[in-house]
DNA sequence: TCCACTGTTAACCATATGGTTAATCCTATT
DNA sequence: AATAGGATTAACCATATGGTTAACAGTGGA
């Protein structure tokens, strides 16, 4: 069960071991959960000692923490990059974050879900974790769609309303994909083919939404 | 911590006692996900010993089963009701859903949180409880988006990428509320704020969308 | 060569936790 | 009143689990 090897000699060695057992974390972490995920499954899956995940970082919740942060880190400013853009119009933004989010939620299928879980069982960790954060990057985006109503481009849209209605549309099905596939047949690779027509027709459909 | 007074001597006795460990159940595991509740305090929470948990349902999983089961119950057959009655249109169908999805988890603030949490650390208990299911509400909608394209009412629209869009629209605030709250400024009561403007600026944004 | 210091391990510990058991209580039926 | 059977409890148990400890290995410097 746990995959590794003998032979840990040399090879292992190469990369630092606090960082092997901050990876194995992060696999054990994002697909049990922090509460069901075991120290020592984090351990093998390292190829170290349990004791050395103590040495290294503590306590079990401290490297949740460490886990959690560096998942957060992995996502959220590509969101902010792509939304706070000064060169790119709203129609790229929409198009960009759609294809570019999509595409990575895909190759990593247990971030989303594992975020919302730990957000949901510890509420307190965002505001310890975030808290230093200050400049709000969708100031950028607000005027950009300020201006366009002006101009009349587009319709008149709150960022707020607009950012969670384009954010929500991208995570659910990743969020609820059992629920989905049951309920829309999306069994099989019919779920894959879903999200391939989803990075066209999602842009589309906002962007439909914005015309005046 | 437990917010169990002395006098249930009777008072308590009235209901059923397994309908008050089902309900102490649904209250702890909402809150703290099946993974960090603790049988104890559903015991403590129904005021009764934690011996009669196994009595009445045998394992700690079989009762997260229940719960599971019964709040999946209590949100899905809410929205195919709508999404599938034959009685209402398009439009009234978005405005409606929205309106009322909104207020529900409103007013049950840890239920979508715990369905997809649940959904990520035990993704096969999905496929062992709906199983039975058999009828796809989905067909009446799917139809009735066909038609009203062809009537040149709405532009063509598939159902799937619909449905998700709506219900991630609908879903996504309710999800991610501490990192929407911190980094859309949606401090204190800005939050209901949003959702209220939400109920109505929502399925405006949907149907202009449909616009062909 | 010896020392000191970091990294690493096997063995161990305390405790929390899900689950069990045997006895007691309660209530309806005879 | 006696009894049977379900409901309820206090006490108990086995084990999983996070965390600790003491010893050991390796390595670079004095």
């Amino acid at each position: 069960m746990d995959g590794r090897q003998a032979g840990n000699d040399s090879a292992a060695n190469e990369q630092d071991t606090r960082e092997r057992l901050l990876e194995a974390a992060h696999r054990v972490f994002l697909r049990a959960g922090t509460a069901k995920a075991r120290t020592q499954e984090i351990a093998n899956e390292a190829g170290v000692n349990k004791a050395l995940l103590h040495y290294y970082f503590g306590t079990k919740a401290a490297l949740a923490d460490a886990v959690f942060e560096q998942q957060m880190m992995r996502f959220m400013p590509r969101i902010f990059g792509i939304l706070g853009s000064t060169s790119l119009d709203i129609s790229a933004k929409v198009r960009k974050i759609v294809h570019e989010q999509i595409d990575f939620y895909r190759s990593h299928p247990y971030l989303l879900g594992f975020v919302v879980a730990e957000l949901h069982t510890e509420p307190d960790r965002i505001a310890r974790l975030i808290a230093p954060a200050g400049t709000p990057p969708v100031a950028i985006l607000s005027a950009q769609l300020q201006r366009a109503a002006e101009a009349g481009e587009i319709r008149h849209v709150p960022v707020e309303q607009f950012v969670s209605t384009l954010m929500g549309a991208i995570a659910f099905p990743f969020l609820l994909q059992p629920i989905l596939v049951n309920f829309l047949s999306l069994h099989g690779d019919r779920f894959d083919a879903f999200l391939e027509e989803r990075k066209q027709w999602l842009p589309d459909f906002i962007l439909g939404g914005l015309r005046p």
